[in-house]
DNA sequence: AGCACGCCGACT
DNA sequence: GTCGGCGTGCTC
């Protein structure tokens, strides 16, 4: 019987997104996941789809049904169990089938494998060793050299004896003639984790951790997935906890993905499990090549490797038998992802878990507010973990009130206290991390005269003046000459407002002038291995006060850092967005935490012109609940997430007039839907970005399937309706960021 | 997206 | 009279 695949035909076109059905030839094996070449158009021109489906009799007029081409040669078979998450993301989060496929698909091609070559020892030591006087009475020394080498190890890397110890192929050639080595081309995997394992101590677990340890495993043992939380205060010793499950869920012969908000966090805890486990951990993420990806793809599909550490894409791991799920920093707000389909990890974990029977752990020391209304809810289990595991004590948090300084007529962008505290660790030698949430030197440059602000041409946002007199746009990179005088009045009098870490790091050579500075922020860090470099060396002690952004303060662990400073609490915690609250508080929990993690008590310096915030005030006393209560009494009386699902319809279009009337037909053909909220269609904060206009609609409910039922009425919409034809419609659900 | 069909301006 | 402008519509 003939029968007939679902294509979703590979062309990213909102459009076009819908399966099309092929004939599958005669003796042609066909399976869902599987790439196809299938001829398209009027053209049927060769093009490239992913099977979805296989049916027996097809839906659509079958003399116009063409039969599938071929199978995509080096194509990468995509598990049904991930096509099956894709759908769930498109579905729950917008976007295109295409896109939510591509959103699964770490790796989209077949690269060839490496090919390494090794001279391998064909003979006894023994007989190496009379070979060896033979070259040596012949003065053969470059045979006599590599024999000498090889005495020592069985097989040398090819390379390294060509190149490092100057043997000839002639050389090499001779010697397999004389029958002492041979050269093996074999196949091998590429290998993304350079450098060396940290050498493994034994952990020996506190009892807080042991318990959690041994509760889940009860749990597990007993054939209990569900999803878990471990909120545990920083330095609590969270990835040893994780570290003992693991090997146990392992020795079950199930394998682990360990999810990291960052790429910049892979190196050290890549180390620290590659101590435990050895080769069979490996990582994946966007900035590995091509092939190293293909391989890691490939060796956790054949079952070589039990753990793989990545952010938010090594979640699409195509492991065999999953049976564990960690999402380290689960309150990180670059779990979500910021282009379509915009998923949060954290929901597409606990599914992919439910999917294939895995155990979800998320944690935090400061979890998302999300996670803990589900913990008390009852539908995360919990766990707490409120001391520090290691030697270290929590540090002493100061509140420097702003408004103090200035009447105590301090002119310096560092408080008394903070001031006296970084005296003290420079005489002492132990290092002082400083952070600022603004990168550049200064934020935006405006006119004593007219006040007029210098503006990105292409964004509606000011432009922040960087130290080497340009001006620049943080949204698209655009970047111009700091002006002499003021374009709109011609004042002379037009200069940079408000502090940026460029800034700081020429306070501290000013009023610290021995202090060695690093600065560490998206201008520090474009390079491939930016951070790293940046952050090794202030391990190594080559510099005493690390300045940076947000970037900073993300699970580093230096043993010698005994005061953090935050600049500029207010600067986050006034941001226009609901989230600021939430996001400053992590901030100064989580750069609290960087302080005292060795053998020195830490201090942390919270500089703020509004002592009094519940925000500051919870964090200063470390007091999670209290912030939590709060926070969600405001929520709650604002209406905000998590006490309601929001969804924000974004319009985007090249043209003002486009965008603003798209978007106020989408609102038309929503604003009456029972049981949603809908606010009108307004310009976005920043209204335009890279030259493109965003106008943006607010829905609320309480219940999500009423927002996803929406979500497919206007994605159905903008499809048909021909005033929306220019313009894009995105959806984001529970939005991160700001429109 | 691509590609073809289709109905109006300046060219051999 | 025709070559080609890109508006519109379709792709199993």
């Amino acid at each position: 019987m003939t029968k007939f695949a679902n294509v979703y035909v590979d062309i990213s076109y909102d459009k076009l997104d819908k399966v099309f059905q092929y004939r599958i030839p005669e003796g042609m094996e066909v399976f869902p996941g599987l790439e196809v070449i299938v001829p398209f158009g009027m053209g049927n021109k060769p093009t490239k789809g992913i099977v979805t489906g296989i049916t027996d009799s097809c839906d659509f007029d079958e003399s116009k049904i063409k039969a599938i081409d071929s199978i995509a040669s080096g194509s990468i078979v995509i598990e049904s169990k991930l096509i099956a998450l894709a759908a769930y993301i498109k579905e729950t989060c917008g976007g295109t089938m295409n896109e939510a496929l591509r959103a699964v698909l770490p790796v989209t091609k077949e690269v060839k494998r490496k090919i390494s070559t090794e001279v391998v020892r064909k003979v006894s030591s023994d007989e190496l060793s009379d070979y060896i006087r033979e070259c040596n009475r012949k003065k053969s020394t470059a045979k006599a050299r590599l024999a000498a080498e090889l005495l020592s190890s069985d097989s040398l890397d090819k390379e390294a004896v060509t190149g490092k110890l100057h043997i000839s192929p002639a050389t090499l050639n001779a010697m397999v003639r004389d029958g002492v080595i041979d050269i093996v081309s074999k196949e091998v995997y590429r290998d993304p984790v350079k450098g060396n394992a940290e050498k493994t101590r034994d952990i020996v677990l506190n009892k807080q951790q042991e318990q959690v340890v041994n509760d889940f495993l009860d749990d597990y043992n007993r054939g209990q997935r569900g999803v878990y939380l471990i909120h545990g205060v920083t330095g609590s010793g969270k990835t040893e906890v994780y570290m003992s499950i693991i090997e146990e869920v392992i020795k079950q012969g199930k394998q682990v993905i360990f999810l990291i908000p960052e790429i910049a966090l892979t190196f050290q805890m890549v180390k620290r499990f590659k101590g435990r486990f050895g080769n069979r951990v490996s990582i994946l993420n966007s900035r590995m090549s091509a092939g190293e990806r293909y391989d890691q793809y490939l060796r956790s599909k054949e079952g070589d490797i039990d753990i793989i550490i990545g952010p938010r894409s090594a979640l699409f791991t195509p492991f065999a038998n999953l049976g564990l799920i960690i999402m380290d920093e689960e309150h990180e707000g670059s779990y979500k992802s910021e282009k379509t389909p915009k998923y949060h990890t954290r929901n597409v974990a606990i599914k992919r878990g439910q999917m294939e029977g895995a155990a979800v752990i998320l944690g935090s020391a400061t979890p998302s507010l999300e996670t803990t209304k589900m913990a008390e809810d009852g539908l995360v289990k919990r766990y707490f973990l409120n001391e520090r595991a290691g030697k270290g004590e929590m540090p002493d948090i100061y509140v420097a009130d702003l408004k103090e300084e200035i009447k105590a007529k301090n002119r310096s962008i560092f408080s008394r206290k903070l001031k006296e505290l970084m005296e003290d660790r420079l005489a002492k030698g132990e290092q002082i991390m400083l952070f600022l949430n603004r990168r550049g030197y200064a934020g935006f440059v405006s006119c004593r005269s007219c006040g007029h602000v210098m503006k990105c041409p292409h964004c509606d946002v000011s432009l922040n003046y960087h130290k080497n007199g340009t001006l620049m746009c943080h949204y698209c990179g655009y970047t111009e000459k700091m002006p002499e005088k003021c374009p709109e009045c011609g004042s002379p009098y037009i200069a940079a407002f408000g502090l940026g870490t460029e800034k700081v790091e020429e306070f501290v050579k000013k009023e610290f002038p021995s202090a060695r500075t690093l600065r560490m922020d998206a201008d520090t860090t474009a390079g491939k291995d930016g951070h790293e470099k940046i952050l090794s060396a202030f391990a190594n002690g080559e510099a005493d006060i690390l300045i940076g952004t947000q970037m900073i303060v993300k699970g580093h662990d230096f043993e010698k850092v005994s005061l953090v400073g935050i600049l500029a609490a207010d600067l986050s915690l006034f941001a226009n967005d609901y989230l600021a609250s939430e996001k400053t508080f992590q901030l100064l929990v989580q750069a609290s935490g960087r302080a005292g993690r060795g053998r020195y008590k830490g201090d942390v310096v919270v500089q703020t012109y509004h002592p009094e915030h519940y925000c500051v005030e919870a964090a200063a006393k470390s007091d999670y609940f209290k912030f939590y209560d709060r926070e969600m009494l405001f929520r709650r009386l604002s209406g905000y997430p998590p006490y309601v699902h929001l969804l924000a319809v974004v319009a985007l279009g090249k043209k003002e007039d486009e965008t603003e009337n798209g978007s106020n037909k989408l609102y038309e053909a929503v604003k009456d839907t029972e049981g949603v909220r809908c606010g009108k269609a307004v310009w976005a904060a920043v209204a335009k970005i890279n030259d493109i206009y965003r106008r943006v609609i607010y829905i609320r409910s309480e219940d999500m399937e009423r927002l996803i039922e929406v979500k497919n009425r206007l994605e159905a919409f903008a499809r048909d309706e021909r005033e929306l034809r220019n313009v894009s419609v995105q959806f984001d659900f529970d939005p991160r960021a700001g429109y």
